[in-house]
DNA sequence: CGAAATGGCATTTTT
DNA sequence: TGCCATTTCG
């Protein structure tokens, strides 16, 4: 018996099984033990690897690299067989060939976004079937939620925890805010709010940062401002989206047999969009693959473009040095672009230092060059789109092979009006979110305080909507008992008579309370659905809405979201109100989408990755916004923005159109902005350059004409203040890094940069109370030093 | 308390 | 320019 012809027959075999995938890729399926990092180039695979990865695992084990099973003469024959192709018999395959074979359970797949989780759910089960639904394959958030909901006592938390959007979050900071004085124009409560992320992505404690904060006044304020808001935070037993991931951290941090737990159950990790991870989720799945080190992320350090919401990109460029001994795999050859278009994103990406060089390529066709149109103002552009995506309707018959993509939301205004005006249908992404509707948020946090009595926050949005006469003075009032008792909101109101600063209220409260306790004990009697009804019913909710403008919208929106908790109840094992509400905190808008219909597709670059489409219009190709402006001081911004057009470049599968144009509109004013520096980094070679001519001497022709106009019009506008400040127009000031200078709000400061901007000039100033804020030279009430 | 008016603000976004 | 949140007024 042969052992090395078992071996290599065994190894044939397999890659016959799999030989849908190219090389590398099978290397990446293959590889089941220890560290490993999957390079993906966009457009090279990387579900498939994934999922196939996964399959691999399930059906055979570690067999590929494996050398110590062996197999008679008569499996080496088999083998031999099924990797000719003379028999397709799975079954046997699999007994000759499996080594450990991994139990389903025992693998988590994380993904970023729910919808990626469902697709990948979606082609496990394709390929595995049965199998499939015991692999768990969720969200970062989800997988933590699932392990915070058995072990979170552990950490003081009750199980019952209520997850706080960001919309509760930020009125959580207003309120704080509120309470401790600070007003928000001396502080944005967004600012705030994104520094306590910042602060818990670090893992840092209010303390720390106040130790940290030194004599720093604005960073001891917020670090008072965090104290309390994780203060009430956990006295309503409620965690924000940071907390879930910052909590399951600190758990497995302090709880070493919890942890362990966890390492058995996962033993075997994959990350996707391993580019995109933050510190905790890097510090999280550190700890899980910890013990066995079987950790497997792909990603692709050149798509990594969420570096404002805390991705960090060291995470993947660092893998090799923070998991010893790890296999690198890259995916390099593309199945979605033509030669040019990989060549296009080469040749930009090619600009940035720290990245891990990849060249793209693909086995298809070149392909047509880039077509550049250099239109004359973003009408102009709008029309090019429009008048393209025409010419290919009449050839294809189809609208949604083509997506236009811009840096900003702002930019999409002027492209649908063109679109309306064509008759072209189309979809933008983004925007509200459904559960984010006034009505939704109202419902849901009926059924969240009913849910935790705890939950103070939504309890004041809704004890008084409709209106109870339980108003802000009554409210406050309820606050500080529960506050200082120590007791939920919902027992103050039970025992609304023993307070005196409450007696005058006590009828609207008994009813209130009254209302509160039938639907709790509703809750725990009657299907979900049906609990629903009773609640809109008996608080009296839709009735209000029925007397608001577009209550039929709004009704409709509330007899959706029964809809979709008919489907929870439907989907879900043990449909429980705590479960459902859980649903509605974690998913979101795109989940729901389908995208059937034939229409073109608006949005911005952020929200494509991951897509495809045959045409891809990219508009905006103007220095200051696409790079924007924001990334002219620092390389790596820029360099993020770079990824963000490798991004956009790679979404196109036959044709990419890039428009720029001389002027635009923007934010109610005109800029002029020169070509974006990615053009040039394209290289002519691989661009065809059009411009409507005609219109561009119109322009030029009537350039004169309007620049006179808007001088005048700003003439008037400058006049009319002037009049009413009663003082002579400004005069034209121009400042210098370095100068000190007072502000009328912000008091004194010194000029850190200015960034010449069409008429005007941007400057940086680093104020001594406030810190540094971002002022246009000609609207700031400055005064020289 | 609710509608109207004002004012400030404007990358990118998922959970 | 257009949206929103907050203020202001009746």
């Amino acid at each position: 018996m042969d052992i090395n012809s078992y071996n290599s027959a065994k190894q044939a075999a397999l890659k016959r099984y799999f030989s849908r995938m190219n090389d590398m890729q099978q290397e990446a399926v293959f590889t089941v033990n220890g560290p490993v990092l999957v390079l993906a180039g966009a457009g090279s695979g990387k579900t498939t690897v994934i999922v196939n990865r996964i399959a691999n695992m399930i059906n055979f084990g570690n067999a590929y690299f494996d050398t110590s099973r062996q197999g008679n003469d008569d499996d080496t024959a088999f083998l031999k067989e099924y990797a000719e192709g003379r028999t397709d018999d799975f079954d046997t395959l699999r007994d000759i060939v499996a080594v450990d074979p991994i139990r389903p359970w025992n693998i988590l797949a994380i993904t970023f976004t729910n919808k990626a989780a469902g697709e990948l759910k979606e082609r496990l089960s394709a390929m595995l079937g049965e199998e499939a639904l015991n692999i768990h394959a969720s969200t970062f958030h989800s997988a933590c939620v699932r392990i915070l909901r058995s072990e979170i006592e552990a950490l003081g938390y009750g199980r019952d925890f209520t997850i706080y959007d960001s919309d509760d979050s930020q009125r959580m900071i207003k309120n704080v805010m509120g309470e401790l004085d600070v007003s928000e124009k001396q502080l944005a409560p967004k600012a705030v709010l994104s520094e306590i992320s910042f602060a818990k992505d670090k893992m840092i404690t209010p303390a720390e940062l106040r130790a940290d904060a030194g004599q720093d006044y604005r960073k001891k304020m917020i670090s008072k401002l965090y104290a309390l808001y994780q203060e009430r935070m956990r006295a309503a037993n409620a965690v924000d989206f940071d907390d879930i991931l910052v909590l399951t951290v600190e758990l497995f941090e302090k709880f070493p047999e919890v942890l362990e737990k966890y390492r058995n159950r996962f033993k075997y990790i994959m990350v996707d969009e391993y580019q995109d991870t933050n510190h905790v989720q890097f510090r999280l799945v550190s700890l899980l693959s910890g013990g066995h080190r079987n950790l497997c992320v792909v990603g692709d350090d050149d798509q990594s473009i969420y570096k404002f919401r805390g991705a960090n990109i060291e995470n993947i460029l660092g893998f090799e040095e923070q998991f010893e001994g790890a296999k690198v795999i890259r995916l390099e050859q593309n199945y979605r672009s033509t030669q040019t278009i990989l060549n296009a994103a080469n040749s930009v990406i090619s600009n940035n230092n720290g990245r891990k060089p990849k060249t793209l390529w693909t086995s298809g066709e070149q392909g047509d060059k880039v077509y550049w149109y250099k239109a004359v103002d973003e009408t102009d552009e709008a029309k090019f789109v429009a008048d393209t995506i025409l010419a290919s309707y009449k050839e294809t018959g189809r609208y949604s092979d083509n997506a236009v993509l811009y840096r900003m939301n702002a930019q999409s205004n002027s492209i649908e009006r063109m679109l309306v005006k064509c008759g072209i249908p189309y979809r933008v992404y983004g925007g509200m979110r459904f559960y984010d509707r006034k009505e939704i948020k109202d419902v849901t946090s009926y059924l969240s305080f009913i849910n935790n009595h705890n939950d103070m926050l939504r309890f004041r949005r809704i004890i008084n909507e409709p209106k109870r006469g339980i108003g802000d003075s009554t409210l406050t009032v309820i606050e500080d008992i529960s506050r200082d008792l120590k007791i939920s909101p919902f027992e103050v109101l039970k025992n609304c008579e023993e307070y005196a600063p409450l007696s005058k209220k006590v009828t609207a409260l008994r009813s209130a309370y009254q209302m509160f306790e039938f639907l709790t004990e509703k809750s725990e009697e009657l299907p979900l659905d049906e609990f629903l009804d009773v609640l809109l019913d008996k608080t009296g909710y839709l009735d209000s809405l029925k007397a608001l403008e577009n209550a039929e919208t709004k009704i409709e929106n509330v007899q959706e979201l029964r809809t979709s908790m008919a489907q929870y109840m439907e989907q879900a094992e043990e449909p429980t109100l705590g479960g459902f509400l859980e649903e509605v905190a974690l998913y979101t808008e795109a989940d729901r989408d389908d995208g059937s219909d034939d229409k073109v597709t608006l949005m911005t670059i952020h929200s494509a990755k991951g897509l495809e489409y045959e045409n891809i219009f990219v508009v905006g190709m103007d220095d200051g916004i696409f790079p924007s402006s924001r990334s002219f001081d620092s390389e790596d911004d820029m360099e993020e923005e770079r990824r963000l057009a490798c991004v956009a470049i790679t979404r196109a599968k036959k044709r990419l159109y890039l428009t720029n144009a001389s002027q635009r509109m923007i934010f109610g004013q005109t800029q002029r902005n020169v070509t974006s520096r990615f053009m040039r980094e394209i290289g002519s070679e691989l661009i065809e350059k059009h411009d409507n001519a005609a219109a561009m001497k119109k322009h030029l022709e009537e350039n004169d004409k309007s620049v006179t106009e808007v001088r005048s019009a700003t003439l008037q506008q400058q006049l009319a203040r002037s009049k009413k400040a009663s003082s002579a127009p400004k005069e034209a000031v121009t400042y210098t890094a370095g100068e000190k200078v007072s502000h009328s709000i912000f008091g004194e400061g010194i000029i850190v940069s200015v960034t010449p901007m069409s008429n005007d000039s941007m400057l940086e100033i680093a104020f001594d109370k406030v810190g540094t804020k971002k002022i246009m030279a000609n609207y700031a009430k400055l005064k020289k030093l």
